[in-house]
Order: C-alpha cells, then sequence, then structure tokens
DNA sequence: CGTGTATTTATACGCTTGCATAATTAGAGC
DNA sequence: GCTCTAATTATGCAAGCGTATAAATACACG
C-alpha cells in the first residue's frame, strides 16, 4: 500500500449518477457561500471528483449553474405538489396545503433563496436565463390560477377568468412575499406564523374560507 | 499637445463627491452586469478615476459594495417617503398613494431588482450585510405599520398592534411580491394593472377603502 | 510664487478562476 | 483474460481578480 504520489483512484459512475452529483455540489457551495463560492475546483472537491470532469459533462461553467438553478425550481414545484396529492378532497383544503407547504420547510429556506436570488442577477444579462425564468414563473401563477377557481366555485362564487386572473397575481405575490420575508429573517417569525398570515391574507382577498371543514362559512 | 505615454490628468474632488461617484459606478456595474461585473477596475473606468482610488476611499472593495447596496435601499425608501409628502392629509390616501409609489416607476425597475437580487446573493454569506438587509426590512416595516394603524383608525377601525403587526407583514408581502412580479416581467402586465392589484388586496386584508373620497366606505 | 501635503495615478505581485489538453485507467464486451 | 474506449485524473495556461505600494501631481496656504 506504499504510494507515493499515485493517481486519485475512481469509479465510473452513470451519466445520470454523475450529473446529479455534480448539481448537489453545486447546491452546497451555493447555500454555504453565495454562487461566488461555487467554483468549479470547490464543486469538484464537494463532488469527490477533479474539476476536469465537471467540463465533460457540462460545456461551460454557466451551464452546470442553469442546472442547478433549474433543479432547485423544480425541486420546490414538486415538493408542493406533493402537498397537494396528500390533501383532502375539498379545493379550499387544496388551496390551503397549497400555501402551506410554501410557506414552510423545506421551501422556504435561505439557501433556496440563495440560489434563486443569485440567479434573478444573471437572468438581467442572458435571455436564455430570463426565458427559463419566465416559464417557471408563468407555470406556477397558472398552478395557482386553477386552484383558485376551484376554491372558488366550491364555495359557490363566481370564478370569472377576469377575476381568477387578478386573484391568482395577488395570491402568487402574497405567497412569494412571504417566502422571501421567511427565507431572508425567518428567526423573526413565530413557528407557523408567517403559513397563518398568508392564509389569512389569502382569505381575505378572495373572500372565502380556506378551512371549510372548521370554520365553515360559505 | 504631442503627449506620449502622458499620465492621466485628473482634479481633486471632495470627498463627498467622490465616495458618491464611486457608487455610482458601483451600482451602473452591478444594473449591468450583476454583482460579478462589479469589479474594481471597470467601477473605476465607470467613474473616470484609476483602480487604486477605490481603496483610497474604502478599506476594501466589500465596503464599496456594502455602501452601495445601503445607498439603493436608501434611495428607495426617501422615493417612496416623498409619495407620501405629496399625498393628501387623510390616512388612507397615504397609505394608497404609498402603495402606488412602491409599485410604480422609478421603484419598479428591472436595474433596482438586479441591484437588489445581487446584494441578496451576499446577505446569506455575510453577516455585516445580513445585518444592515434586516434593518432596511425593519424599517420599511415599522413605516408601513404605522401607516396602516392610521388608515384603520380613520377609517374607524380597531387598531391594536397584535393585529397592525400581522396586516404589516402581510402588506408588506404583497407590496414585494408584486414589485417582484413588475420587476421581472412588467411587460406582461397593463399599465398600472400592478398598483391596482395591490390596492385592492390591501383593502381586503385590512377591510377598509383607501380612497375615501370617490368609493365612500367606512 | 514657492512649498507641503492630501489626493490621485501607475505599476506590480500573488492568487484564483475557468478552460484546454494530454495522460491514465476502469470496466464492458468479446 | 484481452482489448478497446469512454470516463476520469493531472497538468498547465492565460486572464482577471483584489490589494499593496511607490511615484506623481493638483492645489490650498503662506
Amino acid at each position: 500500500m506504499k504510494q507515493t504520489a499515485t493517481r486519485k483512484s475512481f469509479r465510473r459512475e452513470g451519466e445520470d449518477k454523475r450529473r446529479e452529483d455534480l448539481i448537489a455540489a453545486t447546491l452546497e457551495c451555493v447555500a454555504e457561500r453565495g454562487l461566488a463560492g461555487a467554483t468549479v475546483r470547490e464543486i469538484a472537491l464537494r463532488a469527490d471528483v477533479t474539476a476536469g470532469l465537471i467540463r465533460y459533462y457540462f460545456p461551460a461553467k454557466d451551464d452546470l449553474i442553469g442546472a442547478a438553478y433549474r433543479a432547485v425550481m423544480n425541486r420546490m414545484t414538486v415538493q408542493a405538489s406533493d402537498a397537494l396529492k396528500s390533501a383532502a378532497d375539498d379545493p379550499r383544503d387544496r388551496l390551503n396545503a397549497f400555501v402551506k407547504a410554501n410557506l414552510g420547510q423545506p421551501i422556504m429556506d435561505p439557501n433556496n433563496l440563495s440560489l434563486w436570488a443569485g440567479f434573478i442577477g444573471m437572468v438581467h444579462a442572458d435571455p436564455a436565463m430570463a426565458l427559463a425564468h419566465r416559464d417557471g414563473y408563468l407555470g406556477f401563477r397558472d398552478e395557482l390560477e386553477a386552484l383558485i377557481r376551484e376554491a372558488l366555485l366550491a364555495a359557490g362564487k363566481p370564478a370569472e377568468p377576469i377575476h381568477t386572473r387578478r386573484h391568482a397575481i395577488a395570491v402568487n405575490a402574497i405567497i412569494d412575499g412571504l417566502w422571501l420575508e421567511g427565507c431572508l429573517a425567518g428567526d423573526i417569525f413565530a413557528e407557523g406564523e408567517l403559513a397563518e398570515t398568508g392564509i389569512a391574507a389569502i382569505e381575505a382577498v378572495l373572500a372565502i374560507s380556506l378551512n371549510p371543514e372548521k370554520g365553515g362559512a360559505i
């Protein structure tokens, strides 16, 4: 076993696994030291790989960063959708669960904000990234608008597209704004306070109750 | 005028002027190419100064960046406060004007978002930045809470601190969220749509009218 | 009209970065 | 077990970074 200046031993991994590992390592770096801390060498170190390999899987570093961004956004979307799947049937419960999921762990997390903010900074300069972002945003808002529509109907309220569009914009703003506050300074809020505040505000905006079981309201 | 390899001519400026110029140049860089584009050399170029001078006025580059961040936040705060000064006496009109100012030009601007996002990315890693941000955020929210309290009282509604706090959190989220949407994709909204949506949402949350003149409501 | 000094320029150093490329090797297929 | 190739390591480079420091100069003051 005496080895002086030996090469690093390695295993060949599947392409998918390696990409995932590299993305995960990137997210670790960003989480700990911000976007500036995500250098190819540091990422490689975390992935237990040498720096050169990154370029084997990603044409340039920015492609890896972009993939990492998409992974985070996708992960958040999936987590919110998961909350929907395990929710009750009543549309109001579903909207309630959706909001709570977005305003609680693990979605409302400073690490997510760091990556998101870093990426937003690039959006302004890179049109391709701007497009990717807009798609994500509109997708989220469309999902929200559908939930709102069903909740309104379940409460016996009209749900014209003209109104649901504006409602979706407002509710989306409430979620985004509270998410932001929670990510940036979660410690100055009580446990669950932001989620409760969000639910109450959305109830007021939509003029319906999102807790049809307990607090009955037509 | 024949000069080969002459030194750059310069004028001595007051300390305040130089600091302001350097900060302005920094903001230009960040707005155009993100935080990564704000290098000492590029900043110096924009300020029509050589790079070394930056360190004469700021101990390190990060100090300049921090000063620039504070300048942006301060500028937005001042702009919003200006809108208050030229508003009517009725507290509901004042809150209305405050919201409209934050959801219109020049505050709701992609450049401001770029700056803000770039800095927010650092907040997570740099404790000093985090403190600066928290102060700004709490200052904004406090101002908002005072406005809300007065508006509620003017409408004959109770304004207990327990409630105004939560209202301030929610209204702040609405403003932040809509500001974000407008900065990121202002072109997909009609003129004034976001401001109107914000006013309507806030009216719903506070259960008062913010247009006491025209649309009378107790 | 000199003179002193605070301000500004100029230059260079040591690091780190992203990227390219050559050398190696693990592991599948025959 | 051999062989071939795709995956991985290792090395180096050119560029750009922040910072330190010495040299130059504008300009207030006497």
